[in-house]
DNA sequence: TTTATTTACGATATCGTTTTCGTTATATTT
DNA sequence: AAATATAACGAAAACGATATCGTAAATAAA
């Protein structure tokens, strides 16, 4: 009943391997008479073709690899699911990795990875990868990359993101327009082009309506939850404190959404705030909170779209290319000026 | 440079490919010397193992998949980041499938594992799975597989759920003790077992309290979201309006959340609620939610390691276990009778 | 000294497919 | 009728690593 291969089949039919073989892939060599044969007689044993001789002899594997910083992030499980379907049209299989944000263990990752294991990857790189090797290496051994979100410019492949320089403008400009006169910015990390992108989006906005900026505004948060809570609470203690804030990232966010409540800050009367998110109870928190939100399952499912498409063609050097998906403003309570 | 191969590695050395295999994996055949020899020249060249050949030779794939009905939900995620810790350490590879609650696909999904593809499943099946045929055609190939949170009772194997009658009951009884008088009970599918547990204590809760039972106040939801929408509604338009809702997860409580906000119904005064969630923001919702939590991560990580510990003992069949793992009640603002 | 044992290595079959290259017939062209 | 083309199949060599045998030399036991 079980484990049933190409030569069991031949046997069973009396013809040869590379004919079932050939019948069950469909080729021209093959009269249809012979093809119909095996095919019924597949189905009869209940045969399934082991997938991993395939994959040593094509030197393919129909699997790639979503390599994140961390999987409880609504962003990145989006762009995930956004992949994920591609990949199920595409009968491919999808190997998933969390970094950590731990360039090592990235490293590590990629290095299991380099042997074939999978035909590509779609990768965010951790928030503190600064060096790129493992990933040179990885692709100069045949296998393409995909990059979303937090993107590696050095590399030249195709990269997703949405338009941050354009939304850290918007949010900020946002927060200016509804009356704030001392905006804070939560950066992530100084290694990231997204934080990077953002923060000039930030320091734009300040500009063009004259503010000078405040260098203690900018708040350098990292992947320390303690450390980066106790930096966001010096700065809501401060006597400089600001009157609107804008986080980088969704986290920092409801840690600032903490912190306000346990100190009694009245948010948007005493702070006002906007945040980069896709969560998805934005509307339902208290108050409810001005995000931009990233279409992130677009955002995945145009990273593995080509991704796939290059694979397609055997091609596994993706030509340089930065596609942009922008970025929606939902405007809520917590910027609001009427409260 | 590249795709170095053992066959490369034993002409470099001068000695056989039998003995560079040997003195890779350690075997206590290869003398130290030659066992140095190879490791630095295996570094030196760059030598990768292709994974394929030695799964193919013997057919374990050091990968196991995961099953779920959707990505985008956070208990899943949670538990899903547990298995991947523990498949870390085990030097295990996470394949990932959306179900999407369909059971065709699953069937589908897992008729592709079925040859080999992966050396274990943890499952949590979809809600209108029904038939297992396809799930023990998997055991029957000797893929072992473990189930968490929506199990199959029918299928002898191990089981991670938490204690879903008594949350249930502890859910109810609290809405009861707020004082509560009709509460409503939201059920996400009438075919998965924890919802009928979940049931069975929000019943013997009003049993002990000498409620009667009213029939219309169980809601039966699916996976269609506008339906379940149209059925809250309907509820809560009702003359015969609950003043408590228990919902067995959470996003039929956000549901009812944003019904609420629409419909300007009070939380808590007009109407309490309690829900199944692990939803991060629960404490930051207005009203915050009261909670039932599962340990998420932490079944994650419990159903991965019952796996590995019969993978690594090569077994297959898996002994049936009940495996419980309390969740825990954290009472908050929408179900505070003095507001 | 002879026999048995250990140590260290090599040749080779194997895992299950795919694919190249023959090899027959049969059909088509001159 | 001879030469060529085509259709339909089989034999066998890959793909790369692993494990089972052998086997030779060196050591230990008789």
């Amino acid at each position: 009943m079980s484990k049933v291969n190409l030569k069991d089949l031949a046997k069973a039919l009396n013809i040869s391997v590379s004919t079932v073989s050939k019948a069950l892939r469909d080729s021209y060599e093959i009269s249809n008479e012979t093809k119909k044969k095996v095919i019924a007689k597949a189905q009869q044993m209940g045969y399934n073709p082991n997938p991993y001789a395939g994959f040593l002899r094509n030197n393919k594997s129909k699997t790639i690899a979503i390599l994140i910083p961390e999987l409880t992030n609504n962003y990145f499980i989006q762009a995930i699911s956004g992949a994920e379907t591609i990949a199920q049209e595409n009968n491919y299989h999808i190997l998933i990795y969390a970094t950590n944000d731990n360039k090592e263990k990235e490293a590590s990752i990629l290095n299991h990875l380099i042997n074939g294991r999978v035909d590509g990857v779609l990768m965010s790189v951790s928030s503190n990868t600064s060096q790129y090797n493992h990933i040179e290496e990885l692709i100069r051994n045949g296998i393409p990359i995909v990059f979303f979100d937090r993107i590696c410019h050095e590399i030249e492949t195709a990269k997703i993101t949405t338009n941050d320089f354009a939304s850290g403008f918007t949010a900020t400009e946002h927060l200016l327009q509804t009356g704030c006169k001392k905006i804070a910015y939560l950066s992530i990390s100084e290694h990231l082009s997204i934080d990077h992108k953002r923060k000039q989006g930030y320091l734009e906005a300040l500009n063009k309506y004259d503010i000078l900026l405040e260098k203690e505004l900018i708040i350098q948060c990292n992947d320390d939850e303690k450390s980066n809570t106790e930096k966001i609470k010096k700065l809501l203690n401060s006597k400089n404190r600001p009157d609107g804030i804008f986080a980088s990232v969704e986290k920092l966010a409801l840690t600032t959404y903490h912190l306000c409540k346990a100190q009694k800050i009245r948010i948007p009367q005493d702070l006002k705030i906007i945040s980069f998110s896709n969560l998805r109870t934005a509307d339902l928190l208290n108050p409810s909170l001005t995000t931009i939100t990233q279409p992130a399952f677009e955002i995945g499912k145009e990273a593995a779209s080509i991704l796939f498409k290059y694979l397609a063609k055997r091609k596994s050097l993706i030509p340089n290319e930065n596609i942009v998906i922008n970025s929606k403003l939902t405007i809520r309570d917590s910027t609001n000026p009427n409260l």
